[in-house]
DNA sequence: GTCCATGCAAATGATTTGCAGTATC
DNA sequence: GATACTGCAAATCATTTGCATGGAC
């Protein structure tokens, strides 16, 4: 997943933010991850390999930033650390939300897409008056080297 | 909601764990609270008020301690406090898992409970070979009093 | 009486913040 | 050149932990 640079700073600019190196490489960090879910220290470390000088500080209030101007999304497997990844809203498409298989053996998360979840959604705007313009879903299981075919074989 | 004491102190006791009175308290005001989501502090507080000697670390503990037992569920809203809230597995009953419905604009937070979930379940198990045992549901927008049914008529 | 549970205070660890120097516009 | 951004170190704050005392069984 490539960042449009230009489409950045151009965004920047709009907000009347400056377009620094950190910036764009904390954004190109997360972007370069596409299947992972890295944490602060992650992209620190990651932006640290071609610029050395960045403190974790700024790491943490470009994610603010980044994450402010819906440029990625934040989410948290409650292991302590919140988790980011590149949002999903590209130019003006709507949103494309995937969701999240957490294995309870191995920890590995698998990212779904899903659009059953709209119908859920109606319905709930229409039983309890709320506007629902986001939404967010964990699936806590075991995964296929987990055992989550063997579900009836069980009992071994 | 009430707690049944003796069927709680059984637990304790299968488990070769203690029966005290700040284990009975902390789930007794979590009970008490149905449609509240407590932080540990909020507990802390309604415990003190029947029983002013408990100190925070024993609610910390007895809360890990009743989550572990099922007898507690954790969630978290990502405002930097874990909450927590009844367990849904009542004697043998089958799980009926409630979500939320979090109102962007004044924070209320609405629980539901819904089926629709099981069908996307099975979903995901067939096409992942996951199989899922638990999920997660939160669903962000703006609540009827912040113009949630007003969809329509915005512009202005 | 044994050993787990508690209360207090101190430790932990992710995230935030103050401030002086630095880079962007 | 003004002002927003950065890096560093110190601060914050929810949660955890060590330890001596107290309570359950």
């Amino acid at each position: 997943m490539a960042v449009d640079r230009e489409q950045v700073k151009r965004l920047l600019k709009e907000k009347g933010l400056k377009v620094t190196n950190q910036r764009l490489l904390v954004l190109e960090a997360i972007a370069s991850c596409p299947d992972e879910h890295l944490t602060a220290e992650e992209i620190f470390e990651l932006v640290k390999l071609s610029y050395p000088e960045i403190g974790l500080a700024t790491v943490y209030r470009t994610i603010q930033l980044l994450n402010e101007l819906k440029l990625i999304d934040k989410i948290s497997f409650d292991d302590g650390f919140a988790r980011y990844e590149m949002g999903n809203t590209r130019d003006g498409e709507q949103k494309h939300h995937h969701h999240h298989l957490i294995c309870l053996k191995c920890g590995r998360v698998i990212s779904f897409r899903d659009d059953l979840l709209e119908e859920l959604e109606q319905k709930i705007a229409c039983t309890a008056g709320f506007h629902v313009v986001d939404h967010e879903v964990k699936l806590y299981g075991y995964c296929e080297e987990c055992g989550g075919d063997l579900i009836e074989e069980k009992r071994e």
